[in-house]
RNA sequence: GUCCCGAUAGCUCAGCAGGAUAGAGCAACAGUUUCCUAAACUGUAGGUCGGAGGUUCGAAUCCUCUUCGGGACGCCA
């Protein structure tokens, strides 16, 4: 990075007002071959503007420009290749590191401003499935992330417990549920009355208006229902809670939609007094045919409320009481439409900060091509694929190092660390084929991949009682073999940056990936312990290596054992 | 019907404020361990970047159209 803008410096010295240093910082680029060197200037937008041709430019260029961080400087037809001066770099770098430890790539933009972020979410009765790890675990690293660049992150959990489906549920419940099973196994039992309310309102209408009727009496604060609905609650977060401890996620808040419940009459008067209610079919609702929307519904004919009227209620408590600069809603891009709304109904109520809160959408989980409905039962349980997954690790561990001495720790922490990785990596509009084969694989890009290079390198520290010394500066004559990860550490904030710009995690991960392969390359190629001048160098940068994997792992919200 | 996503190697995906021969991993095949953890490394093979136009010195990347897949579109969240 601050070699780019030293290159940018040194062209515009030379070229004059031609143009900004910033414009030729954009044209700067990294060659994707090496034998190009580490950072190339092509030539032909100047050509343009010297009407000249652009080899003769980058000829011309290439003997004026100057610096002692640049080792050579070659010509390859309208290109200007430079290569930077390798020791002075790894030595500069890995000094760095050394100094600021995992602090090493923090960003300060933020001024330790609040950034709120909705994850998570899960819906209270139902299992917690394959669609909620995504929100948890991306909400989760954008945290981290977020934090990294100087904010102060606040997790909040907007837990489902809420809706419509709570009448449903307490009908189907009343119809054929029975006490000592749902206390057997809560949620199991919870979820197939829910898919056989679903079965059996499909020839029975009359069921879906019990539902509503039964969320009127909830809403209406019924005790019968009052008291269904927080037994029903409980059980949930007790469930839910044995999984966020597997995955090592905390929330600040766990205020989730029956927090407002109080809070939306408030809002349904702001609105009355803005003269934005309409009414329609004899329900509320907000017109935004200007904004090009669809209406949005605030109040359904019999008076209840509904999930956009909630989040318009929690939008304004969170803007009061945490005073956001940022407010992050991680959640499925199929709701995309509904955070249009809601930014256009805030918006026309006259709050400028609407603009502050952004949605951040994730594609699907799909099974055999197709939505996951928890109305059919048709879902996958992420504490099975999680526990799955550290038997897995176990077994792994039993074969390949079987004299480890904490094995269950770290079963886990490569177990979680797979799945969560998995989703973390790819770029997260995609939508996801659910396929455990590919969730549990432990090999190539994956979490434990990475982990595995953190432990190895861990370990030649341990076995040369490698020490840190601030004071020390790593020196060595060449840098030549180890250049391709010293150069990737120097790309650390960089990757960080992206993922803060683009709220996306899997700029961290593909990342630690790819300096995670030019590590175990090197190590492939070089023996760090060995006898030599160079050794106090190599394991300095070995040191770096560690600090730079272990702190992108966090920042996935994954552990980095040592050994494994 | 309208709107939002996506399409790159057999599979999963990178690359996308335009740049040099389109890159990984998995799977396949061939190798590497008296040597720092083989969860690794090396090599071989694998491509009309969905299709057609356009803008440009230059397009996987930008624009338009089109095909296919997924999703959303008032009383679910």
């Amino acid at each position: 990075m601050k070699y780019k803008q030293e290159l940018a410096k040194v062209l515009y010295e030379v070229l004059g007002q031609e143009m900004q240093v910033k414009e030729l910082e954009m044209l700067i680029e990294k060659p994707k071959n090496p034998l190009h060197g580490d950072l190339a200037f092509p030539c032909f937008s100047l050509a343009k503007l010297k009407r000249k041709a652009p080899n003769r430019i980058a000829e011309e260029l290439s003997e004026k420009i100057q610096s002692p961080i640049f080792e050579k400087i070659e010509v390859v037809g309208a290109y200007l290749n430079i290569f930077l001066n390798k020791k002075m770099v790894a030595e500069d770098t890995i000094s760095e590191i050394i100094k600021q430890k995992e602090k090493y790539g923090s960003l300060n933009v933020g001024n330790a401003r609040p950034v709120t972020i909705d994850l998570s979410s899960p819906n209270i009765a139902k299992p917690f499935s394959m669609g909620h790890l995504r929100s948890t675990v991306i909400g989760n690293s954008l945290a981290f992330i977020v934090e990294k660049c100087g904010y102060t992150p606040i997790r909040i959990n907007h837990i489902g417990d809420w809706g419509t489906q709570f009448g449903k549920l307490i009908t189907a419940y009343k119809l054929w549920g029975e006490e000592e099973k749902v206390k057997e196994n809560p949620i199991k039992e919870l979820l197939s009355l829910y898919v056989k309310f679903h079965d059996e309102a499909e020839n029975d209408p009359a069921l879906v208006e019990q539902g509503r009727s039964w969320f009127k009496r909830l809403e209406d604060g019924d005790e019968e229902a009052l008291a269904l609905w927080r037994w029903f609650r409980e059980e949930s977060l007790k469930e839910f809670s044995r999984i966020y401890e597997l995955m090592n996620v905390q929330f600040d808040s766990f205020a989730g939609e029956a927090f407002y419940n109080d809070k939306m009459n408030r809002v349904v008067q702001l609105l009355e007094e803005a003269e934005m209610l309409v009414e329609s079919d004899q329900a509320q609702v907000v017109d935004l045919t200007d904004e090009g929307l669809p209406p949005c519904l605030i109040k359904k004919s019999d008076g209840a409320t509904l999930y956009a009227t909630r989040d318009l209620a929690a939008a304004l408590f969170r803007k009061e009481n945490y005073n956001f600069d940022w407010s992050l809603y991680v959640v499925g891009n199929e709701q995309s439409l509904h955070f249009k709304q809601l930014n256009a109904v805030l918006e026309k109520m006259g709050f400028s900060w609407a603009k502050k809160m952004v949605h951040i959408p994730f594609g699907m989980m799909l099974k055999d091509g197709k939505k996951m409905s928890t109305r059919k039962g048709k879902v996958v349980l992420l504490e099975e694929v999680l526990n799955e997954s550290i038997t897995m690790a176990k077994y792994n561990i039993e074969e390949k190092n079987p004299n480890l001495t904490n094995k269950d720790v770290v079963a886990k922490q490569v177990g979680v660390g797979a799945v969560m990785f998995h989703d973390l990596k790819n770029y997260r509009m995609n939508d996801i084929e659910f396929s455990l084969e590919e969730m549990l694989r432990f090999e190539g890009e994956t979490g434990p991949y990475v982990q595995y290079t953190y432990a190895r390198a861990c370990s030649i520290l341990r076995k040369a009682n490698w020490q840190i010394d601030d004071e020390v500066k790593p020196s060595s004559p060449s840098w030549e073999k180890e250049w391709k990860v010293v150069s990737l550490l120097t790309e650390f904030t960089n990757a960080i940056k992206r993922a803060y710009e683009q709220f996306d995690p899997s700029q961290i991960a593909k990342y630690i990936v790819d300096l995670a392969q030019a590590f175990n390359k090197y190590y492939g190629e070089v023996k760090i312990l060995e006898d030599g001048e160079e050794q106090q160098a190599r394991l300095a940068l070995v040191y770096s290596v560690t600090v730079v994997l272990k702190e992108g792992l966090r920042l996935l919200g994954i552990e980095a054992p040592e050994e494994m």
